[in-house]
RNA sequence: GGGGCCGUAGCUCAAUUGGUUAGAGCGUCGGACUGUCGAUCCGAAGGUUGAGGGUUCGAGUCCCUUCGGCCUCGCCA
């Protein structure tokens, strides 16, 4: 069938299904169409991408194919930008070469699907376009066809970053045109090739594992998925392919890694999602530094093939208790300085009964020294930064501004009038700080005082603009504690996860002293971010099993969850560890978006909703009755029940 | 589960202490136009102010409920 014939049927379908009073809109393409549609068009081969063509080609036949994505139309020469993938290319219709051609290019719009054939040719003097690759060149028309049209967009696409994301996400297939949305696939596409062909050369096997897994309670709230062969049974979809790699390793595999999806069902954030993807590796017969070696060397690669950016090797290392102690989180952004400091000492002897008070009972004060932090109004300190720090727990915020006085420096204003001449000094110098700065204090449980000035420091590198935004600082964090006490549960809860070896020097203390045992973990972070973290496994099961005992999971309880997976250490467990990096992460730091749902092409809300497909949704009765499953009804609906009752 | 911000034309926004017929830019549609590239010029259409209820002579504006989106605390081994 010639192509002319399709197009007409489908033009016809559309307007007559849609009932739109837009398909009706245009008698000038319908007569046009009627006209060409005579001839015996074959469907335009595209020759080129609108990216491609240069000076250099001038002169060739060419035919490109895409979207209209803008026109301008002088009643006499008509210009069509078509855009694909790769760029714009302009087109111009002549009326004095192809009457028919230029009066079908009238009519098209933007967003229809055009493929066009004609002759590359130079812009004369003055007419090219700077901001366009093609710009020293345009097409002049010989042939056009129509191969779709389009409705009017629901939103532009060239002003579609000021429109609201929800919207975006009904119509993603319009919001991933943009140049901007698929410069972000690319990427992604280009890290995960990267990635595959960097642990091919090195000897990795890629291997699937299941996503209809076993559910564990530990850690996040599992997705489960109910089993119709299995009645009353469910599997859950993996929160990682955690104990699947390890066995690979039991099985000989020597070095696995997967592009994997993983599932936790807990409330998404910028940064997180239901559902996101994992780097998953595994290796056997290493040790930390083998692993942290590798993916050093990775993630270097990664960044000089994207981005152009060197990652000196090795990257550095810190401690998880240096990081604690400077920097309040075990994911520190080392793009600035601005350590905490411990000022209990100070504290203790100043006249302050919020400092004295806290530190009497049992607690620390720390602070920081904001660099240029005099720009904070006393009114910005006492609202916007202390209800900062309040978000993150923060009781208050004490706070004494740091000014020169005939060459000498001294404290001014907040809580400064508490602290004697020699204190201000010792505190000046303990922050070493600076005329114009700002000293900013939180007086509680270590703990406490972390969590809130951690995120409280970036804030104010942010807003001060003490880093360069295109830096970055990578850090791998080590020597992280096996355990942590859990205040609520009355127990220790691993670090990590459970499967983590202790340092070989500490095992002894699994019986003495759980809480000061350091594990072979490992975390890579950039700029305050954490885009993996691993470890070197436990693959003793007489080890394995003594963690379950510590972890309070029963003997009972262990052998029903891991049972599989302690009789597989059973029989000749290589030592093995290894790494997981959230590739959505990763790509988001590389593309410098905030949002993890822009480099994800199909995301959910915070809901978790897709609002392209509207999923989740209600199913059919049968499909329960099939799964053995009954609703269960509402609260809501409950309410109104006895409501109506009454 | 808690806190915060937001929802007005297809899109982005405006609308004085609650006060006339809810406006603008972009887009759309029609017309004009020989080189534009965010084309330009002329004209037109386009609104259940997310939904429901309340207060009031009068509600986009105030109150309550609800739906949706974003940010965030908790949560995320």
């Amino acid at each position: 069938m010639t192509n002319g014939g399709c197009s007409a049927i489908l033009f016809f379908c559309h307007s007559r299904e849609s009932g739109n009073p837009d398909c009706w809109r245009l008698p000038a393409m319908r007569q046009v169409s009627s006209i060409l549609f005579k001839k015996d068009f074959v469907m335009l081969k595209r020759t080129h991408n609108c990216a491609q063509l240069r000076l250099d080609d001038a002169g060739a036949k060419v035919t490109l194919a895409g979207w209209v994505h803008s026109y301008r139309d002088h009643g006499n020469l008509v210009f069509i930008d078509l855009r694909d993938r790769e760029g714009l290319t302009q087109i111009v219709f002549n009326p004095e070469m192809q009457p028919d051609v230029h009066k079908l290019a009238r009519t098209a719009r933007c967003e229809w699907v055009i493929a066009a054939e004609g002759v590359v040719q130079p812009r004369s003097e003055g007419m090219a376009n700077p901001k366009l690759a093609t710009g020293q060149i345009e097409i002049a028309a010989e042939r056009l066809e129509v191969l779709n049209r389009s409705k009017t967009p629901p939103f532009e696409i060239d002003t579609a970053d000021k429109t609201g994301e929800e919207l975006r996400l009904i119509n993603r297939y319009i919001d991933l045109r943009r140049p901007e949305m698929q410069s972000k696939l690319r990427t992604r596409h280009c890290v995960t090739t990267l990635v595959r062909d960097f642990f091919d050369k090195l000897g990795f096997w890629e291997i699937e594992t299941p996503m209809l897994a076993k559910s564990t309670p530990e850690g996040a709230r599992d997705f489960l998925v109910p089993s119709r062969l299995s009645k009353n049974c469910f599997y859950a979809l993996p929160q990682s392919p955690q104990l699947f790699k390890q066995i690979l390793m039991v099985s000989g595999v020597d070095k696995y890694f997967q592009i994997v999806r993983c599932f936790r069902d807990e409330d998404p954030r910028a940064d997180r999602q239901a559902e996101f993807t994992q780097i998953d590796v595994e290796m056997s017969f290493v040790d930390s530094n083998d692993v942290i070696a590798v993916h050093s060397r990775l993630v270097a690669r990664i960044w000089k093939q994207i981005l152009d950016v060197d990652v000196p090797l090795p990257i550095r290392r810190m401690t998880y208790n240096d990081a604690m102690n400077d920097y309040g989180t075990d994911r520190p952004d080392l793009r600035f300085d601005m350590k905490l400091k411990d000022i209990y000492d100070l504290a203790k002897q100043s006249t302050f009964k919020v400092f004295t008070g806290t530190i009497d009972n049992g607690g620390i004060v720390k602070g920081l020294c904001a660099t240029g932090g005099e720009k904070y109004s006393r009114s910005d300190i006492e609202k916007t930064l202390t209800s900062f720090a309040g978000d993150y727990g923060a009781k208050g915020l004490a706070w004494a501004k740091v000014k020169s006085e005939d060459g000498k420096l001294s404290l001014l204003g907040g809580c400064a009038k508490f602290f004697g001449e020699d204190l201000q000094q010792q505190l000046i110098e303990r922050f070493n700080a600076k005329d114009g700065d700002l000293l900013l204090f939180v007086a509680d449980s270590e703990e406490a005082a972390n969590k809130a000035l951690a995120p409280l420091r970036c804030k104010l590198a942010r807003d001060l603009e003490l880093y360069d935004p295109k830096l970055f600082e990578f850090v791998w964090i080590v020597d992280f504690p096996l355990f942590e006490w859990s205040q609520g549960e009355k127990r220790y809860d691993p670090l990590h996860h459970p499967f983590t070896s202790p340092v070989e020097e500490d095992l002894g203390k699994l019986e003495t002293d759980p809480g000061n045992i350091c594990s072979q973990a490992y975390d890579i972070v950039v700029n305050g971010s954490e885009i993996g973290g691993g470890s070197v496994r436990i693959h003793d099961p007489a080890v394995q099993q003594k963690v379950f005992d510590l972890l309070n999971i029963s003997r009972e309880q262990a052998r029903q969850r891991f049972g599989f997976f302690l009789k597989a250490l059973e029989y000749g467990a290589p030592p093995h560890g290894g790494i997981a990096f959230g590739l959505d992460r990763v790509v988001m730091l590389l593309t410098g978006t905030e949002n993890i749902r822009d480099v994800i092409a199909f995301p959910k809300t915070q809901r978790g909703q897709c609002l392209l497909t509207d999923a989740p949704s209600e199913v059919d009765a049968k499909q329960l009755d099939e799964l053995n499953l009954r609703m269960q009804k509402h609260s809501h609906a409950i309410e109104q029940e006895t409501d109506e009752h009454k």
